[in-house]
RNA sequence: GGCGUGGUAGCCAAGCGGUUAGGCAGAGGUCUGCAAAACCUUUCAGAUCGGUUCGACUCCGAUCCACGCCUCCA
């Protein structure tokens, strides 16, 4: 199947030509760890998972890496505003993350490595930069010499006059030219510092990037993905770096997911305009997450708001009842079969190739629909079941049991006197009764009450079932 | 100011130079003691103005609007 994706560095959609066949290589920017990860972070994470997964899918080996940047301005500022080491700060925040991933269905990276275990590597690259010519001593401070990359913005589409005439970089006498940036800082009193061969210090915001992706993925890899606000300075940067350091090309495809925006402007730490994920969990069912995120294509904006993820659930309903339709309340799976009937294998074609188009995941979705909607015509038996169940899979929906599913409380709500299972139950019980002697207007009063507490009846074939709305 | 992305029905969201996207919501129907689910039918599009074309939501141009980046950001 030909593969397509958009690559930022040339603002096309490309066919996916890997270095070597059938293997990819991915180095996906992590969250620097100061705070608690938000749905921006959720969202670039849940696409990229999705990425993964499909590649697997279609036979690749797939190395995939995503860092953690553990030392920086933000979390020295925020360990001292909190006063707790800065160590124990960043610690926190990437369990911290860790849970929030797991909790969304991310499978974890092969390889999670973290700024401060790569020192070593960071200083060998700056050391190489400063040899080479692309790097200088000022102020104790190393710079990285941007006008020595003829290429610089090439990713970002920027060029070095219009962002000096922008006029909102940084100040710095010491520095060669106004864009030049950071590669290794000088200590401060107080602050996290290693020794190097330029003085005792820390490396600058980018090197880091560069330097674990080289040590896991080697000198020009496949893939690198991110977020769109990452694309400049920080992928320019390391582009910059990483080319002028190796002397060949550094990444072949760059990926870039849209944001996440909150009455139409982004949501971001600085606006204080963000949930964070665990904030979401503590009212909505994950999968309600995942689904709200592959909503929409990865690369466009995505405006959030809790009625957008809540409108989600009648979706997943849908989708999890054409499971539940075969299964039931036993969860009695039919036997596996793969797709057999040229209808079946047309869906599951069609579903494929919706993400190797650019990872267009709502086209995928509408496939399942469509696949549901067969399902539940009972035009497609077993194969058509796990079909369904696969290919979600792929997304990271359907996890759950379908009778499960219903019986959850996927969207939390702040119900007066909720019920447990055996008060339903039992309640359910004393409506069979009053159904039995034709007392409808009391069985109907008993609905009433168990629907007023969220709880719906199904009558089917002479028994009861509910489940939570 | 520079660079970039996008404007699709009540809402969300795709593909496509001519043939039903999909979901939610709405209307009618089948089924059901009631209800729900499911199924069937159905209403509602392509910011504006030009151009190319036998034919444009789809290509080109202009305009307007929104958002993002240009400072830390996923």
């Amino acid at each position: 199947m030909k593969i397509q994706f958009y690559n930022s560095l040339t603002g096309k959609k490309e066919e996916f030509v890997p270095l070597v066949a059938k293997e990819a290589k991915i180095y996906c920017c992590g969250v620097t760890v100061y705070d608690l990860c938000h749905l921006g972070h959720a969202r670039g994470a849940i696409n990229f998972d999705v990425l993964r997964a499909f590649l697997k899918a279609e036979g690749y080996k797939v190395t995939f890496v995503k860092n953690y940047t553990d030392i920086d301005d933000k979390i020295i500022a925020r360990a001292q505003e909190s006063g707790q080491p800065w160590a124990a700060l960043t610690e926190a925040m990437i369990e911290a993350h860790d849970q929030d991933m797991a909790a969304l269905g991310v499978f974890p990276p092969d390889i999670a490595p973290k700024a401060t275990q790569h020192i070593a590597e960071i200083i060998h690259m700056i050391s190489d930069l400063l040899a080479k010519g692309f790097a200088y001593a000022a102020g104790g401070d190393i710079f990285f010499r941007v006008r020595s990359f003829l290429e610089y913005g090439k990713l970002s589409g920027k060029n070095l006059d219009d962002l000096i005439s922008g006029s909102r970089v940084e100040v710095n006498e010491v520095k060669e030219d106004a864009l030049d940036f950071a590669l290794w800082k000088k200590a401060k009193p107080g602050e996290p510092s290693w020794q190097s061969p330029f003085g005792e210090g820390r490396p600058g915001w980018h090197i880091e990037c560069s330097a674990m992706a080289k040590k896991y993925l080697g000198t020009h890899f496949d893939l690198h993905l991110g977020g769109s606000d990452l694309i400049f300075p920080h992928h320019e940067n390391e582009i910059a770096q990483s080319e002028c350091c190796h002397q060949e090309a550094f990444v072949n495809y760059w990926l870039h997911n849209g944001m996440v925006k909150i009455d139409a402007h982004k949501m971001s730490k600085s606006l204080g305009n963000f949930f964070t994920i665990r904030e979401l969990l503590e009212k909505y069912h994950p999968e309600l997450i995942r689904y709200f995120v592959l909503s929409s294509q990865y690369r466009a904006a995505v405006n959030f708001s809790e009625e957008a993820v809540e409108r989600g659930l009648e979706g997943l309903d849908r989708l999890y009842g054409a499971l539940f339709k075969v299964e039931g309340e036993t969860g009695s799976k039919p036997g596996r079969l793969g797709p057999q009937s040229d209808v079946a294998k047309a869906y599951h074609q069609r579903f494929m190739e919706a993400l190797a188009d650019d990872l267009n995941t709502p086209m995928a979705l509408a496939v399942l629909f469509e696949i549901a909607k067969d399902l539940n015509k009972g035009e497609l038996g077993a194969e058509g079941y796990w079909l369904l169940h696969d290919l979600s899979r792929i997304l990271g929906l359907l996890e759950d049991q379908p009778a499960h599913w219903f019986k959850s409380e996927r969207i939390k709500t702040l119900k007066t006197g909720d019920l447990s299972n055996t008060q339903i139950e039992e309640l359910i019980a004393q409506r069979l009764a009053a159904r039995l002697s034709k007392n409808w207007a009391q069985a109907d009063q008993l609905r009433d009450q168990l629907s007023n507490a969220g709880i719906l009846l199904i009558d089917r074939d002479g028994t009861t079932q509910w489940q939570r709305k």
